[in-house]
DNA sequence: CTGAAAGCGCTTACAG
DNA sequence: CTGAAAGCGCTTACAG
């Protein structure tokens, strides 16, 4: 392998030299320079990274936490991360840890262990806030609340509820039943503001008197699993006239109503929450909200870029032992606006 | 930032003897291990792997390029590498082409700064094949043929083709329209396998004597642009019985096809290949050409190993300058079988 | 079994 | 404007 000292050996100048060369930093004379990069382009020199990484303590690599690429949610949310992080130079290590055997335990691991610059946390976690205030290192949440001081970017979901239950109320609907996750989260001070859609559904669709059920989905991980969960929903209520969940849920709810025969959007309508991709393949464009998924990956990014910009700060001023989390300032939540589109599986 | 040196001067012992503790390589007499452990707990050391990556010139990262991980696909075969990786210890870095405003060569300079130690390449390129096989690095492609010596893995798209011409043949199907990339890439000596089963089908078909027509897809990116293609395939052929094409063109045009009124598996056919969980959430259950990705991504990871290990093995004998990719024994192609899983759009 | 030393390949004050 | 030197934090022969 061809390094800095070979180049400066070839070009009769010192590593030092060569160094500005590549960086193009400092002063250096022309002549000079004609003869690095000459010797540079006779040897094929290809400056090492590692090397770098190592004086800087940087790797330039944001982690990004997430259950499963495979969930179109969270591949949408990664692709527009990735696109984010690449316009300020940083690589994005794919971190899921569904589909790895890998917890997110180890990739905070690999966080502290310098592997990476920073950690965006998009995935389930069994761990206290006190775990996650006390990592120290650059970490930004999406969608859920790791504790004081670990900035924290969601969607708002009460204004996309009250869009679905307008809607449900608007059309006369008689009997909502929506999807989501276990109802253990909702309890009070919980950490996941999604469920904050399905509670402004529901308080808004009790006060006009609309009767609305709340099924379990199955994992995020297990598409499989929202087949049976939207079996299960024309069984368990055979009156439903509105089914809400997700893009995947609704997919299949869609599927299984009209192999069951139920018109839709006359019999039965249904409303997708999250508007990937998923969305558009099902049998019918589906009524959705949207999540601005640019604009959360945006917030992300900025809020991990001041995360990083805090820790390189504190470090030349701070004293090393102190814990304290940069921008304690930082809002509770940054929240990002959503979208109704209306589709065919309304009326 | 507590280091190496800090844990040695409160144990009371040199830094080597910190490192194999670290590491647990060598004999260390547990009077010693106690002590260092002790003061490593004492201090909250963390070890800086960046160090590591320098000395062992690794940074056990491998680059995943695809052109866009809203793909199904590409977020399939994407979740799969990743485990295949984790399971031996390496990290998957998503280089996506479309996504970030970042080509292949940027990636592969990567590779070359030593930011990562092998890519698997599964974007779209321009380059030649001289351009591959000069790297000299790690590099492995899937369902692309990038050179001699750039070790290849895809899957038996033959025996795709031979799969559906078979459920065509067989079912009476008379006018096939196949949906497919760019037909420039059906030139003779293509490094493109999949076209192969287009070709198979187009033969096959032939032979019975179907009428099948080509129709070219827009760019995988851009999703809406397959809702066109689906349109437009039924205002250009209104007899067609049979739609072939990717999971997520098959799910438009079953859309475009209810829409339109057309009975499905009646009055028209439709095949989707791949097998991604987009063929899950069409309007109903898709007939599809399952690729393996599982065992696609366990060969991709394979060669892989076996690339990097012939990189390891080579810089310890070869000589510095000999440019000779690892592995000249390489097969043209690793195949894996694909599955054909009956749905119900075919009859 | 343990320590002093050299080194991974680069960067950055600091003299000249 | 250029070079010699120290150092990023760790690892690994090599003496003892």
């Amino acid at each position: 392998m061809v390094g800095m000292r070979d180049v400066a050996k070839e070009a009769g100048v010192s590593v030092s030299t060569v160094s500005l060369v590549v960086n193009g930093t400092g002063y250096v004379s022309d002549d000079m320079r004609a003869k690095v990069e000459a010797a540079m382009h006779e040897l094929h020199y290809i400056p090492n990274e590692l090397a770098r990484n190592l004086y800087r303590n940087r790797t330039n690599t944001i982690g990004v936490i997430v259950p499963t690429i495979l969930h179109p949610f969270f591949a949408t949310l990664t692709a527009h991360l990735q696109r984010e992080f690449a316009k300020r130079d940083l690589k994005t290590l794919l971190c899921s840890t569904a589909d790895a055997a890998t917890g997110e335990s180890e990739y905070v691991n690999m966080l502290q262990r310098h592997m990476m610059d920073g950690i965006i946390m998009a995935a389930h976690t069994e761990h206290q806030p006190d775990y996650w205030t006390s990592i120290n290192r650059p970490i930004v949440a999406f969608d859920r609340i790791l504790g004081e001081g670990v900035p924290s970017v969601r969607s708002d979901h009460e204004a996309g509820g009250r869009m679905i239950a307008r809607q449900l109320i608007g059309s006369g609907a008689r009997h909502v039943v929506l999807v989501g996750g276990p109802r253990s989260q909702f309890a009070e001070g919980t950490t996941f503001p999604t469920v904050r859609y399905h509670l402004t559904v529901e308080q808004m669709t009790a006060e006009a008197g609309i009767a609305c059920d709340y099924v379990e989905a199955g994992s995020v991980t297990d598409v499989v699993a929202h087949e049976a969960t939207a079996a299960a929903i024309f069984q368990r209520y055979p009156d439903v006239d509105a089914i809400v969940g997700s893009d995947v849920v609704a997919a299949m709810a869609l599927q299984e109503a009209e192999r069951r025969g139920i018109n839709v959007p006359d019999e039965l309508q249904i409303i997708a929450y999250d508007g990937t991709m998923a969305a558009e393949l099902a049998g019918k464009r589906l009524t959705m909200v949207r999540q601005d998924f640019a604009g959360i990956a945006a917030a992300l990014a900025e809020q991990m870029d001041q995360q990083i910009e805090a820790e390189n700060g504190s470090e030349r001023s701070g004293q090393a032992g102190e814990p304290s989390n940069a921008s304690e300032s930082a809002q509770p939540g940054q929240v990002v606006p959503v979208s109704f589109i209306a589709g065919e599986t309304t009326r």
